[in-house]
Parts: structure tokens; C-alpha cells; sequence
DNA sequence: TTATCGATTCTCT
DNA sequence: GAGAATCGATAAA
């Protein structure tokens, strides 16, 4: 994995990172995801249609700050109050655009992960598929947190990044979850998953957005 | 399996 | 002060 590979913007690498795994170090050890379901967002500076749905769609600002930084750094940061979630930074600094990491597969430090989630409900473990289903889910699962882990470069410790080696061919695409207006609808189908894994996230519209969107699913 | 709803606090206007 | 790139519990089917 090289930082030329977030160069190109958010929408182009998205679909490419899909079961990639993503391994991040800790005084408790190290959990690794492989990634099942992502979200492309583009914000100032980035070609292509302007995205309102996008932290960095207009300007700069203290929270969306790491966006705008190099390729190849994580943009973390904190959303409803309770929960981090984690981009990929992608274009040139000065420009922003990330992937955000919605959902994946933990296949290494299960027990660490399911700890994180503090996950047992009387005597009930959580499901594997669960652990690191939905952006919050993950990021808690990994440890991530935006103090440690905001503007931190991918390419180094404690992250270790690495695409598949055999590379998800059939990709499905569809609008992306949670984001209100024609940004959460079928003009941005900028959300890219693996078609049948249990562990993509459940599929909620976003306010205001159509209800019977049908998925996408392309060949790449 | 899908749908609805409350919790909780940060960020920007 | 409003709204948010969410989650989990609960209810309904």
C-alpha cells in the first residue's frame, strides 16, 4: 500500500478498498478489519459534482481540518455525541475528500474487539458479524479515537493498511446511509459494499430521502 | 426481518 | 439553538 493510492479522489478509491484489511496497534494490542462497506464523501476542491452531503463541502473548519490534509492520513471524528468514525483521506492536500469506513469483518483480536464493545449482555456474546457493523461499531472496536487517531498518517504506526490480494471484482453500490436530502439519495450512490457479507451494515435512508431506492451493482 | 424512536453532545450558524 | 456521515432496544410482521 503506497500513498499514491489516495490521491485520486474518494469516489475512485472507495470501491477499491473493499476487503482491505486495516490493522491498528495498541498498549492493548492490535485488532484487524476487513473491510466490507464504505462511503465515498467529496468536499472543496474535488472534480465531479459539488457533494452536500460532505463535512467539507463548503470551507475548512477545526473539525473537518484533517480533510483537507495529506493523502493518506485518517479524518476522525465524532458524531451523535457518542460515537467516532473513521475516513481515509484521499486528493491532494488542500483539497478534501475521504472514504469513510462503515462496516468490516474483525479477523484479528476478536477478544480485544468484542471487549471495546463491551458486549456481553447476560451471558449472550455479541455476534461476530456485529462487531465492527456501522461506522461507530468499527471505530469502537478499533480503538479509534479522535485525540489519538485524527490526522494520523495511515502509511505508519500504529495503522497498517493493506488491499486485498485478490481483489472484490462484483461491487454493489447504492445511496449512502444516514445523510439528508438529494445527498443521501440515488444522485450519490457513492456507498460501495460487498454483495451478501453479513456484516454490511443494515440499510437506513437518509431523511428526506427516497424510501425505494434499488441497489446499484456494477463489475468493475 | 423491517420499522420506529430515544439517548447524548459536538459543531457550526 | 438546530441538526447531525449513529446505535441499540423494542415492537410488529
Amino acid at each position: 500500500m503506497d500513498r499514491e493510492f489516495f490521491t485520486p479522489p474518494a469516489l475512485e478509491a472507495a470501491p477499491r478498498l473493499l476487503s482491505a484489511t486495516l490493522r491498528v496497534d495498541s498498549d492493548a494490542g492490535a485488532v484487524t478489519v476487513r473491510i466490507t462497506e464504505v462511503e465515498a464523501y467529496h468536499g472543496v476542491g474535488t472534480p465531479g459534482p459539488y457533494d452536500p452531503g460532505s463535512h467539507s463541502k463548503d470551507r475548512r473548519t477545526e473539525r473537518n481540518a484533517s480533510m483537507f490534509g495529506p493523502p493518506g492520513h485518517a479524518y476522525v471524528y465524532f458524531s451523535y455525541g457518542m460515537h467516532f468514525a473513521i475516513n481515509l483521506v484521499c486528493s491532494p492536500e488542500g483539497t478534501a475528500s475521504g472514504v469513510l469506513l462503515r462496516a468490516g469483518e474483525i479477523i484479528e483480536g476478536h477478544s480485544l474487539a468484542e471487549a471495546r464493545r463491551s458486549v456481553r449482555r447476560e451471558g449472550s456474546p455479541i455476534k461476530h458479524r456485529m462487531l465492527a457493523r456501522g461506522p461507530g461499531n468499527l471505530a469502537q472496536a478499533l480503538g479509534i479515537t479522535r485525540e489519538v487517531h485524527d490526522g494520523r498518517d495511515l502509511l505508519a504506526a500504529p495503522f497498517e493498511i493493506r488491499l486485498a490480494s485478490s481483489p472484490i471484482i462484483e461491487v454493489a453500490a447504492g445511496p449512502r446511509v444516514g445523510v439528508a436530502g438529494v445527498a443521501g439519495g440515488p444522485a450519490f450512490p457513492w456507498r460501495f459494499w460487498i454483495p451478501g457479507d453479513r456484516t454490511v451494515s443494515a440499510f437506513r435512508p437518509g431523511r428526506g430521502a427516497p424510501r425505494t431506492t434499488p441497489d446499484d451493482s456494477r463489475t468493475l
